[in-house]
DNA sequence: AAGCCTATGTCAGAATACTGACATGCGCAC
DNA sequence: GTGCGCATGTCAGTATTCTGACATAGGCTT
């Protein structure tokens, strides 16, 4: 009898919490947080998107992306105007030191995810997608 | 063209998010944290448990552990010796209090789990569960 | 043109979880 | 038996993220 499965909600959580603690230790040398490094990976494929909109990509608030975008300002790894052109969204970009940062990052954090997959095959790995896919957006 | 599929981290990422959403909804009126939530749940099927083990379980530090353990005391929903029997773990259980309260909320959150993979035939939810055990047995 | 709604950015405060540190208690090698 | 290692619990301080609130800017309806 085995009847002490754990939950497809609890495998869930299992595996972005390893996956958030595997991604630390080797974002650590960069001197970047897994959320800063999902922040600048974000803003590589997406420059010029507003705060608000990079907050819901890597959900969090806006709130604490502003603040951490001050911390990444600070650092000169992210451009932001103070004034907007038209609107209120002030448009985000990566500065040269960002984009060569983030790609460092990418390396490493690709490694993570290799390490994380190496046992499925190809087929798994699509249904896998498909799968989290379908879930999300039943969760919509 | 379409190159611009998400990884499986990102999904992995995205499905906890929204799972932590609507798990947060649905608990609130039980004035229930999700983490709260998780720690009733598995104190009800390993009743006795050291904190840190809790803490582990549901991948947290025990120092976390240790501070909701204790908001979960005063409100008589867990019960904890002040003195180890033997060694220095203090065994922690549900109160009476506790166990209806961890019932109540495994009905709405097994609702949140169900919706979510409500679109997934048997097949493809066994499938997805044997998927992400691997990812997290690959993160060991 | 005026009013309403929504979205964005920011300030302030609170909650939550973390890291570092230390004492305690057990088990094991020696 | 002694010393070492390891796990647990707890205290203190820090960091991160959140909720609530407000002002600003644009779109849309009327």
């Amino acid at each position: 009898m085995r009847t002490d499965e754990p939950s497809i909600g609890y495998l869930v959580k299992a595996a972005q919490a390893r996956l958030n603690l595997r991604m630390e230790e080797v974002l650590a040398p960069l001197e970047l947080t897994v959320s800063q490094y999902s922040c600048l990976f974000r803003l590589k494929h997406d420059p010029g998107i507003s705060a608000a909109a990079l907050a819901r990509s890597v959900f969090m608030t806006r709130q604490s992306m502003g603040t951490m975008l001050q911390q990444l300002r600070e650092r000169d790894l992210v451009t932001r105007p103070d004034r907007a052109e038209s609107g209120r969204a002030l448009p985000t970009a990566l500065t040269a030191d960002g984009h060569a940062l983030v790609e460092a990052a990418e390396a490493v954090v690709d490694g993570v995810e290799a390490r994380m997959l190496a046992e499925l095959p190809g087929a798994d790995r699509s249904a896998l997608a498909r799968a989290l896919a379908a879930c999300v957006a039943a969760l919509e």
